[in-house]
DNA sequence: CCTCAAAGTTGCTCAGGAGCAAAGATAATG
DNA sequence: CATTATCTTTGCTCCTGAGCAACTTTGAGG
């Protein structure tokens, strides 16, 4: 058995108002990849050449400036696809995708796509819907960052990540993915020192526990607050 | 005769491998709509009931925070899509559309926006591709904001402008577009302050001359050299 | 259990740029 | 042509957050 197969397919929006005899076609038409800890789905600037939904594991959208910096666009947990832009044609990855545990994923080529889009249109909708949520939440993160200071826009990403990867414990939540100072620095564009100073100062208020890589969520609601209160 | 008819429809990502006939049909069943400037296509949080493209005049698209900050995401300028969320369903505009001059747009409400694209899959593909490109420029500039500083983001803006609506004259090259300082801003996340600063600082330079609600650009080189040059 | 590399913390300094205020330019209007 | 509203410039001040350095903690691997 290769693969972990999709739990529930006609949950995902991808799939919606498809038959299920339908995705189970497009389903198989997908071969699974598997990767380790470290290893790349794809790399920016790689013509797009394949469009993927991650089964397990996670991966991160990695962004590199021309000067070598780099940010870290989002996290992408099951069951979510990514690579997208393979929709599109003649186009390169904006992005990298690493995984940072160890992942099973669904790929569909390029040309395997073009069929399945035109043998089943709803697919194509479904997929600009996807695409306009996207659209949404970057132009959401553009606004967040021209406007708000780190502590704000920091409260909004970890909140965000819980409520993605959120695991209950007898605690608090617990944001379920080995993020390092750094990676949320660059989620949310600042340096690791002050997010660093930051969740110190939310820890010695009681409002989450930091630890390597680490984070719990003590009182979501004082989270909240900073990430909308008015100041 | 109620609007201009698009120049040249096949030569529109949306519009890409349908034939001739098949956009005069899409086309014919779109209403026109003419706005005088200052007025809106659609507010932010409005249900997302229709789809544009423009096809004269010019118009933005404007975000509003919840503290009453606003951005400028950008400007739409013919022929382009927008309002492209009303393809998805049960979403609202995530921003405001407003025309910054006497504007005409063609508009498909969403049912018909929704036979249309089962009709012709061809059309839902297209759109995909751009959704893909908006995307990837969010995610472009929001790495940029996060890790650029202002005088380098608003070069890259102003030749993004340039190169939208750029109009060659004896002197240099024209932004054909009426932008306070306040909405270059808005566009790359800084105050109006900095942009003034930034731009007669340039103006000294012989870069650029600025006027009011105007810029010409002089030596567009050592524009790019700023966007560019790594420092 | 010890060692070492990677991740995290925190003090200090400094600069980019925000924000206010006051004055100057520009365009529209009567 | 004068008036007024709007846009722009620029000096000044202050603060957020960047960046470096030195030190501590954590966890993986031998």
């Amino acid at each position: 058995m290769p693969f972990q197969p999709v739990a529930r397919p006609e949950d995902l929006t991808l799939f919606k108002n498809l038959s299920a005899e339908e995705i189970r076609s497009i389903l198989n038409a997908a071969r699974p990849q598997h990767l380790e800890a470290g290893e790349f789905y794809f790399l920016q600037d790689d013509p797009a050449e394949a469009f993927y939904i991650l089964i397990s594991g996670k991966v991160r959208l990695l962004q590199f400036t021309p000067d070598g910096q780099q940010t870290l666009l989002r996290i992408i947990v099951p069951v979510t696809p990514f690579g997208a832009v393979a929709l599109a044609e003649d186009e390169v990855y904006p992005v990298s995708a690493q995984a940072v545990e160890p992942c099973a994923a669904l790929v569909w080529g390029k040309t395997l796509l073009n069929q399945l889009l035109s043998r089943y249109p709803r697919l194509a909708v479904n997929a600009v819907k996807i695409m306009a949520e996207h659209v949404q939440e970057f132009q959401q993160r553009f606004t967040e960052i021209a406007t708000q200071r780190v502590e704000r826009r920091l409260a909004r990403m970890i909140l965000r990540l819980a409520h993605q990867t959120g695991v209950k414990t007898p605690q608090g939540v617990e944001v379920n993915l080995p993020l390092s100072r750094q990676d949320l620095a660059e989620m949310v564009g600042t340096t690791l020192y002050t997010v660093s100073r930051t969740l110190s100062q939310w820890e010695s208020q009681g409002l989450i526990r930091a630890g390597r890589e680490r984070i719990l969520i003590l009182h979501p609601h004082g989270l909240v607050k900073i990430a909308e209160e008015e100041t």
